[in-house]
DNA sequence: CAATATATAATTGCGCGCAATTTGAAACGG
DNA sequence: CCGTTTCAAATTGCGCGCAATTATATATTG
C-alpha cells in the first residue's frame, strides 16, 4: 500500500466536504441568478438582513451573519458606493455605524426575490424537504457554536 | 411598513444560509484542531485527496475538489515549500503537473486523523445521523451540478 | 509538415473571511 | 475630573475562490 488509507479520511465520507460542496453549489446558483442584479452572495445576505430589519448597526449585522468588521466594512462601503445602502455614525453613540436602505436598495427586493425562486427551483427539493434539511443544519450549527 | 418583507426572504428560512452557517462552523472547528498541524481547511482537503490517491495531477485534483488552478496552484506551492508535497511536470505530457506526497506529508496523516475525530465529536451527531445528512447533501450537490 | 485547434497550468484581479492590531468613543473608578 | 478600561469599527495582512487571460504543450487537420 502506497499511502496510509483509512475510510475515516476518505474525502467522500467527510461531512465537512458534503457541506462544502453543497454550500458552494448553492452559492454558485445564486451567483448566476444574482448576476443581473449585480450582487455577490455575501452582499445578498447583507441585503436580507436589511430587508428584514430596516436598519442595523455593523455590530448587529456581524452577530446576525457571523461575519466580522473586516469583512463587513469594505463590503458595506461597496454597497454604499453603488447607492443601495447608507452608512452613518449614530448620534447617541459615535462608536456605532448605522446601516440603512436607500430607495434603490429597497427596489432591489423584487428582482432578488425572483432570483431566490430560481435557486430554490434548482435545488430540486420540495419546500418541506428543504425545511427539514434547513432545520437539521441549524441544529448542527447551534450545537457547534457552543 | 418600513421595508418590503416576506417570509420568503427571511434570513433564517434560507437553506443557503443554513448551509453557509453549518459549513463555516465545521471549518472553524477544523481550523482550531488543525492549527497545531499548520494546515488550513482547504489544504486539509488537498491532503485527503493525496492520501487517498497517492498521487494526482492538478487537473484531477481540480475535478475532485471543485477548485480551479487559480486556487490550487498557489496552495500547492505553499504545501511544496513546507515540504509536504512534490510538484513536477509529467514526462509524457509536459502540460500536466503531478502532485505527490513527501515522507513528511505522509507523516501528517496521524495528527490530522486525530483532529478529524475531535471535529466529529464537536458535531454532537452519531455516525449514522452524520451519514444520513452527508447523503442528503451529496444528493443535493449532485442535483445542482447538472 | 505547417497551421490551427485544443488542453493544462499558471497568472492576474477582485471579493470575501478571519486573525490581529489600531483608532476613536464611551464607561468606569478613584 | 483624569486616567484606565471597555467597546465598536476600521485597518492590515494573508489565504482562499472564481472569472478571465496568458503561456506552453500536445493534438488535429489540410
Amino acid at each position: 500500500m502506497k499511502t496510509p488509507v483509512s475510510d475515516e479520511l476518505s474525502l467522500d465520507e467527510q461531512l465537512c466536504f458534503a457541506l462544502y460542496r453543497a454550500s458552494q453549489a448553492i452559492v454558485a446558483s445564486y451567483r448566476e441568478h444574482l448576476a443581473e442584479v449585480g450582487l455577490t452572495y455575501t452582499q445578498y445576505l447583507v441585503m436580507l438582513v436589511l430587508w428584514e430589519s430596516g436598519t442595523s448597526s455593523v455590530g448587529q449585522m456581524s452577530t446576525r451573519l457571523g461575519l466580522d468588521s473586516g469583512t463587513l466594512t469594505p463590503l458595506l462601503k461597496r454597497l454604499e458606493q453603488r447607492g443601495l445602502v447608507t452608512r452613518e455614525r449614530a448620534a447617541k453613540d459615535e462608536r456605532v455605524v448605522q446601516i440603512g436602505l436607500t430607495r434603490s436598495g429597497r427596489a432591489t427586493y423584487e428582482p432578488v426575490l425572483a432570483a431566490r425562486r430560481k435557486v430554490a427551483a434548482d435545488t430540486g427539493l420540495t419546500s418541506s424537504e428543504l425545511a427539514r434539511l434547513r432545520g437539521e443544519l441549524h441544529r448542527l450549527s447551534d450545537h457547534m457554536e457552543h
